[in-house]
DNA sequence: CATCGCCGCTAAACCGGTTTATTAAGGAGA
DNA sequence: TCTCCTTAATAAACCGGTTTAGCGGCGATG
């Protein structure tokens, strides 16, 4: 009475049962006559009772929880918008669920820490891999620490975890179509650090789109997915002999960046240069010109890693998930080539 | 020796002493001979054991976790760089305290269910407090659910909590002076909503330094700290009549969408029109023309927050924090007001 | 009418730590 | 040498749930 938590006890005692029963209607187990189950939880929402999810833990060992770890730099944490909407898309399936999701920012070197934080001491049943890599160390890492895992995207290694994955390829693809429809011929791209499956898969998408049109591969520049990186690509290729007539980025920050570096060199968007980025930022539509972009439905990426993680978690295997694909986002960035008018425009 | 996890038992058994003395040992408590804590210790890691979280959460009762409720509209969670650099700062704070960071992201409308669902079930100790608002009402909740908690920056109603402010006035302040010496006379604001106390702060301090100059108070329209909020309310400002010449904006994310939103209409920043933004996101720099705006330190502040909040869970009364103003970086989107070319400029 | 089986419920063990009460051993003081 | 006090360590209770074993009571079955 006086103590401050009401526990199970107390819900026992005043409906005049057993902890056991009172265990029981809770978790809608057999063994408990209908009547009995209303009263029990009658009684419990009267006294605004809730069980403790660490005593709950404590005797099902499973925390009832899951987690991420976000490892990169923070400037670019702070850029992107794909956690934000990812942990949204998270929260939208777990309300309801019981469970609760615990983070874990990290210095990109202490990855592994982060894991080995989350598991040892039980505080997750299971962890959502992102930014999944070509080869990627944090898979053996969670089959030793015997973490349950989905991955976001499939990596390229051996992996026992389902991939929840979206084909950003489409998207990439109708981008490049789309610019030499505009009668473009020098399409350049700036990708990020490749050992990251999602930047493969779009850096050969564009290859592969070139290729398939007969056209040579265009110049290729590695950004690093921050605004900084961006910009700084963007100059290197327009500083060279025969700057490329369109750039498909492969986010929409280096994107933007480019947008001002392009514009610094007195080069007007879409007329003397195109861009294409990826994310579909909500500042994409209304940076000037608006930019055409890739879109993904990352709020529902998110649901689906959840609901396939909380599943795996609970026991029951699961198979990979296909979510929709990509798709372009026209807008105003993207023109007709008009290389003679660009070319030695500056200066 | 067959079940999974390690646990204090075995440690015990191990090194030839009861579980408690594992528990005094491990905690730093006296009672243990140095030689022998040390041997337990050299056990314990060999056998590579860890405390079972939900075991200690359930004897201590204390979850040694924090939350961090979200109540933003996904759209804005999106494009604001506040909350990745704030649980960056949060995180940097917990590593090796043995804490750990629960996240609830709910609808707006749904805030008060995000705490309650921390509370209940002891899934955290104390909660972090953003977006502050003028009266909020999440202070008398959280008093009733008997949770700890600090505020970023403080609520105008009555609050128990101690509170980490940054104060944003001064950078406003020299923000609009700033302009005033440029030779602008006509200076608008674009803010958010009023219920928030920074909103208040910002657009209170904007009204002040007008005031404090002779100057008449500008044009004040209300935003959404959205893309979209910050080009509607700027097309609201150059709709006017008599457009301002100048705009101090609440967000950054508000000011680079004014800043496309004055290029449709013809104008060139700075030479028609000055904006200045808010946040400093790290896009800002690379937007053209490179953005003048107000830093804050969010990650400083998610340390000092974390570190106050963490104190007060263990039971240590805790005073207000006044944590480094924002401050003002000048860039390129400021400059002399030049109020003839700008009228009447578009159409 | 005796037996079986099932239903509804209880008592008690258990999860893995922390903490309190208690005991054994060793050293100082008289 | 005996007593007293301190220190080191242990055994057992406890935190608040879940889960297993078991036990009455009742209807169905033979």
């Amino acid at each position: 009475m006086r103590s401050g938590r009401v526990t199970i006890a107390d819900v026992a005692r005043a409906a005049g049962v057993s902890k056991g029963a009172v265990s029981f209607a809770l978790n809608e187990r057999p063994g408990v006559a209908v009547d009995t189950r209303e009263r029990i939880l009658k009684v419990a929402a009267d006294l605004g009772w809730t069980p403790s999810q660490p005593a709950r833990a404590l005797s099902t060992s499973r925390a009832h929880a899951l987690g991420l770890v976000m490892a990169r730099p923070p400037e670019i944490l702070a850029e992107d918008s794909f956690f934000p909407a990812f942990i949204a898309g998270i929260e939208a399936e777990l309300v309801g669920s019981g469970y609760a999701l615990v983070l874990q920012v990290v210095a990109p070197d202490r990855e592994h820490d982060g894991y080995r934080r989350l598991a040892r001491g039980g505080r997750v049943d299971g962890v959502l891999l992102t930014d999944v890599r070509v080869e990627d160390s944090r898979i053996p890492l969670l089959e030793s620490l015997s973490l349950a895992a989905v991955t976001l995207n499939r990596t390229h290694a051996d992996s026992p975890f389902p991939a929840i994955s979206v084909d950003d390829r489409p998207a990439v693809t109708a981008a490049v179509r789309h610019l030499i429809e505009l009668g473009h011929r020098d399409i350049a791209h700036v990708s990020g650090p490749e050992e990251y499956v999602h930047v493969v898969a779009r850096r050969t998408a564009w290859e592969q789109a070139l290729a398939a049109a007969g056209l040579a591969r265009g110049p290729l520049v590695q950004g690093s997915f921050s605004a900084r990186g961006g910009a700084s690509a963007t100059r290197r290729l327009l500083d060279r002999p025969e700057p490329p007539t369109a750039i498909v980025y492969a986010s929409d920050i280096m994107a933007i960046a480019g947008l001002a570096a392009a514009r610094e060199r007195g080069l007007e968007v879409p007329r003397d240069l195109s861009v294409i980025g990826f994310d579909d930022t909500p500042l994409a539509a209304h940076v000037h010109p608006a930019l055409t972009t890739a879109r993904t439905d990352v709020l529902g990426w998110g649901r689906a890693a959840t609901r396939a993680l909380m599943a795996l978690a609970s026991g029951r295997a699961q198979p990979d998930v296909e979510c929709p694909p990509a798709e372009l986002i026209l807008r105003d960035s993207t023109g007709p080539s008009n290389p003679q008018q660009q070319q030695g425009s500056q200066q």
